[in-house]
DNA sequence: CGAATATAGGCAAGTAGCTTGCCTATATGT
DNA sequence: ACATATAGGCAAGCTACTTGCCTATATTCG
């Protein structure tokens, strides 16, 4: 691959991944969640898996326990979501969605749908699979934080 | 396109911009840079284009003209750029990219190069270059800044 | 021309989201 | 049982940004 192709891939990869994050945040605020910015879907997705603890939700997101704490709390004041105690340890809390969180997450859910409709009508359901495809060989299902 | 192909195309893809970042920020580190972030990267690549304003800096950067000039002010102070006197407008400063913030393009180049080398290896030449078509249609050469 | 307005960019203060350092409570291992 | 590790909270500090205001130069219009 020469080095102006190399440039290129790279950049319209972060343009991509950019596009698609600005089109969610849309798509969310669009919805009626207009007081979540960006990085809270990265807690959301983690979340709406089962719960988490705050020291994984903070593992997950690549920040300190107490930037993770943080952002829980300003969930918590929002109503997204709610501080339980852990069934099997006292010294932890289970973080999980409320009814809110999860109608929040289903609104993101069908933000992505409508985002990539648009590059489907670009490109093709078939490319599409196959980009999919080969996004998913580069980068193996790493955990999902902000990049910079 | 499912629901959850969907969902898997975006992780990935914001998994593959992340990997992206890490692994040209590392690859700079490596050659020798290590006081640079990646958000300085995109300054880089606008005054590597023959210089810019603060004002054009700003815009490119989607931050405000106070924003950039704090960027441009450490750039300069670690010697990767300068402000000359405008040729045709006595009120602007253009920013040029001193020597060694040309070796720290050329680096961040062959950082780019490698990282990708990674994923030709993975792909093989062909999906690659298919990969970066697709991607340059779906996100257009925007303008490339920091994504959230 | 000259006056009004717009634009480039700097100074200072404020803010948001993060980190580090330290603390208590509970769990785990010897 | 005791020592050590882990979950998480409190407080302070840091950094990259923002907002508000200022001067100098350009542009537009009477």
């Amino acid at each position: 691959m020469r080095n102006h192709d190399a440039q290129s891939l790279a950049f319209s990869l972060l343009a991509a991944s950019r596009a698609l994050v600005d089109g969610v945040s849309a798509g969310v605020s669009a919805r009626g969640f207009t007081d979540l910015r960006p990085a809270h879907g990265f807690a959301f997705a983690r979340l709406s898996a089962g719960g988490a603890t705050i020291t994984e939700l903070a593992g997950h997101l690549d920040v300190t326990r107490q930037a993770a704490a943080q952002l829980v709390d300003e969930l918590t004041a929002k109503g997204y979501v709610e501080r339980r105690p852990h069934p099997e340890d006292a010294r932890a809390r289970l973080i999980v969605l409320t009814g809110k969180g999860r109608a929040c997450t289903q609104a993101a859910e069908a933000a992505i749908a409508d985002t990539l409709r648009a590059w489907e009508a670009t490109l093709g359901p078939q490319r599409l699979l196959a980009l999919r495809d080969d996004l998913l060989r580069i980068a193996p299902g790493g955990p999902l934080r902000p990049a910079w």
